[in-house]
DNA sequence: GAAATGACCAAATGGACGAATCGGTCAATT
DNA sequence: AATTGACCGATTCGTCCATTTGGTCATTTC
């Protein structure tokens, strides 16, 4: 009950106008009793976190078909993860409390989404230069320029522009990374 | 006189931080006359913006090789237009006011000068695609994923992990937006 | 007697409001 | 005709103090 309720306070008011007293009317529970379950408020918001990176990584390795080719799944895999940002309530309040007030929480937590992605997306590259799909590459480094590609692609690029449909975007992926501009 | 301490006073303080009567002191001129060339704070502050960008565009210009390849070529031009950005005063200080404080004659002109350097690189791919060097693509859109590639490689990267070398950097653009990945 | 509770506390926050500072004007001066 | 700084309204700043906040703990509950 506790996680439920401030599952949605977070969503509707971001971290830092939760207040704990809030979260416990919510629950039908006393302000003590969140206590004997979290150490403190940024306990508890590490704790809906968490389930939601879970929830994140399950979408995301739902959304790989093993039948496509590499460059096709790290673009679904890639999609579906950050379309998060855009439709899901806590993950829209989360980004924009973090550019608009900067609350160290809720900073600390961005990054470590920002982890979670590269880590996986790593892990997918490794695999593929296994198999010989892909050139030799620091996974690292490819897996950051992978998701700042489509992050500009998709949040960047419709900040003042027209916002590219899906297709395009796995196009222009296809074109940049893989097959590259030269003839 | 005006535009001298006008410029020295933007790159130490800032926009907003920097006042008219401080110019108008720093000038040795009495505050009206400041007036009398500049329609106000905004203005004097696009006028210096404005030999800015023409010195950035010389810079660019200057560091263009017709010897060279296209893409090292592109990659000279965006490395010296990018260098103001950490070795310029005026544009270390501007990038944080905006970073920062998001003050709005700040976050204009910065749009202003990504739109200078996206129109900057779009002409040179227009270029290389006329004399058949790359592949046909969108000028625009292959312009917005170099700026962004280069943004997140040179920036973004060092937030949290050991800076990249020049030659790495043109490595990894060579790779990356030239090449591809595929084998 | 273990778990739940809400009154309670120190610390942080947020208006309220007067003082100070700002961009911009203009009559007086050079 | 060009320059100036006193002056103006608007905005910002600093300083209160009342309120709210995260967190504790003696008391109550089952």
């Amino acid at each position: 009950m506790i996680i439920e309720a401030a599952t949605k306070s977070f969503s509707l008011f971001g971290y830092k106008a939760t207040t704990i007293d809030q979260v416990a009317r919510l629950a039908n529970v006393g302000k003590g009793t969140i206590y004997t379950f979290f150490r403190n408020k940024e306990e508890l918001f590490d704790e809906i976190i968490k389930s939601l990176i879970k929830e994140m990584k399950d979408t995301a390795d739902a959304s790989i078909d093993p039948e496509l080719s590499f460059y096709e799944n790290v673009h679904r895999a890639l999609y579906s993860i950050l379309r998060y940002r855009k439709e899901h309530q806590l993950t829209i309040k989360l980004f924009q409390e973090e550019r608009d007030m900067g609350t160290p929480a809720v900073i600390d937590v961005m990054v470590k989404l920002e982890q979670m992605i590269l880590k996986y997306i790593a892990e997918q590259i490794i695999v593929a230069m296994e198999k010989g799909e892909i050139k030799q590459c620091d996974p690292e480094l490819t897996a950051f320029v992978m998701l700042k590609l489509y992050i500009s692609l998709i949040f960047d690029w419709e900040k003042t522009r027209e916002p590219l449909r899906k297709e395009q975007i796995l196009e222009l992926f296809e074109l940049y990374i893989f097959k590259g501009l030269s003839k």
